[in-house]
DNA sequence: CCTCCACCGGAACGTGAGGAGT
DNA sequence: ACTCCTCACGTTCCGGTGGAGG
């Protein structure tokens, strides 16, 4: 939505004449102040290597091109609130304040961000020279989703192949997540591929069940084949305890064979800490389950568990070479009954 | 009510790769 | 050749903690 409007800006000032550049940036993605300023950067034709500079250095040749030039840029910081929370607010204090140097530009900041408490986390100073103006958009409701739906479908499906039931479920199911338009298109999307290659003539709400299942199955199956070799190898020691039946796994039970199996495997076992922090990665990409318990006397840990089918981990995890050999390996601490 | 387990999770620091400038 | 930079990924250190069992 705003990389539509953002290059509507960007036609209109090229028609007009005008000297206005924009610049899009998920800060998600591009998680660091030196990557965003090396963005800004980039947008300005200006090339900056991934790494090798001072970030004050890379600010520097920012305001020095964007000076020279005239320009009125104007910066969209897309989850704006991941790099102030990992990195501060630094850089936007700087660039808050670049317009008091510079003499012939200026520059906009347009952050947006999905937490609505996110402006607490600024530094008051940053916060009055923002000068800001908030605005609140709300997630869409289903009906909203149901419009955009037919909408674009009359551009992509002939008349008459849609039912309304399909694009009804397409919307519900989207609006009780956040409300995404880009998951109830891709839902239609691929329930259209579906029903085209069964050879259906109309698509229908099982269809869009189908593709539900079809896009998170494909979701799973990508995570798992990506992931890297130490997040596998903890998530192979949780599969070969669920293999053998046991119950609940802990943390330390998980580290006990992640070892164990890294022994096997010739490598060297990163840290407890470190391991507990690839499960809480796990968690959050949605491989595992992992939740803090506290067992009383017996301390606090976390349970953990598999929340993606058993056999489909075991599947993906056989075309990898360094992996296939101890997907049938019983771990010697399950043996001798420690777990 | 207190203790104490088995971790949790923040923070600081280290290392090695990739690169700039001089 | 040398110094200085960032970044990803780890390690080390350590204070914190919910609740079963005494």
């Amino acid at each position: 939505m705003v990389k539509y409007v953002l290059n509507g800006l960007a036609r209109k000032a090229y028609g007009l004449g005008a000297a206005v550049r924009v610049c899009y940036i998920n800060c998600r993605l591009t998680g660091t102040e030196y990557r965003v300023l090396a963005s800004l950067c980039n947008a300005l034709n200006v090339k900056i290597p991934f790494t090798g500079l001072a970030v004050g250095e890379v600010f520097d040749r920012f305001k020095l091109s964007v000076d020279s030039r005239k320009l009125l840029f104007v910066a969209v910081l897309d989850e704006i609130d991941a790099l102030i929370k990992t990195r501060g607010d630094a850089i936007l204090y700087e660039l808050t304040r670049i317009n008091e140097t510079l003499r012939r530009s200026r520059t906009s900041i347009v952050g947006i961000s999905n937490d609505l408490q996110f402006k607490e986390l600024l530094d008051p100073r940053v916060l009055s020279s923002l000068s800001e103006e908030e605005l609140v958009f709300r997630p869409y409701d289903a009906s909203e989703l149901r419009d955009i739906l037919w909408d674009r479908a009359h551009l992509a499906f002939y008349d008459g192949v849609l039912s309304d039931g399909a694009v009804s479920l397409c919307a519900a199911l989207a609006a009780s997540e956040h409300g995404d338009a880009r998951r109830a298109l891709d839902l239609l999307r691929v329930a259209g591929e579906l029903t085209e290659r069964k050879g259906a003539k109309t698509i229908m709400e099982g269809h869009v069940r189908q593709a539900e299942k079809r896009i998170e199955h494909d979701r799973v199956i990508e995570a798992l084949r990506n992931l890297p070799l130490h997040s596998k190898l903890v998530l192979c020691g949780v599969y070969l305890l669920g293999k053998a039946k046991v119950s609940s796994a802990v943390t330390g039970d998980i580290y006990e064979i992640y070892r164990e199996i890294c022994g096997r495997s010739g490598l060297a076992p990163l840290t407890q800490r470190r391991v507990s922090g690839l499960i809480n990665e796990l968690d959050a990409i949605g491989l595992l389950n992992a939740r803090v318990a506290s067992l009383g006397r017996y301390g606090r840990t976390k349970k953990i568990r598999l929340s993606v089918a058993h056999s489909l981990v075991g599947e993906i995890f056989a075309t990898d070479d360094r992996l296939r050999r101890l997907m049938n390996y019983v771990p010697k601490c399950l043996l001798d009954g420690r777990i």
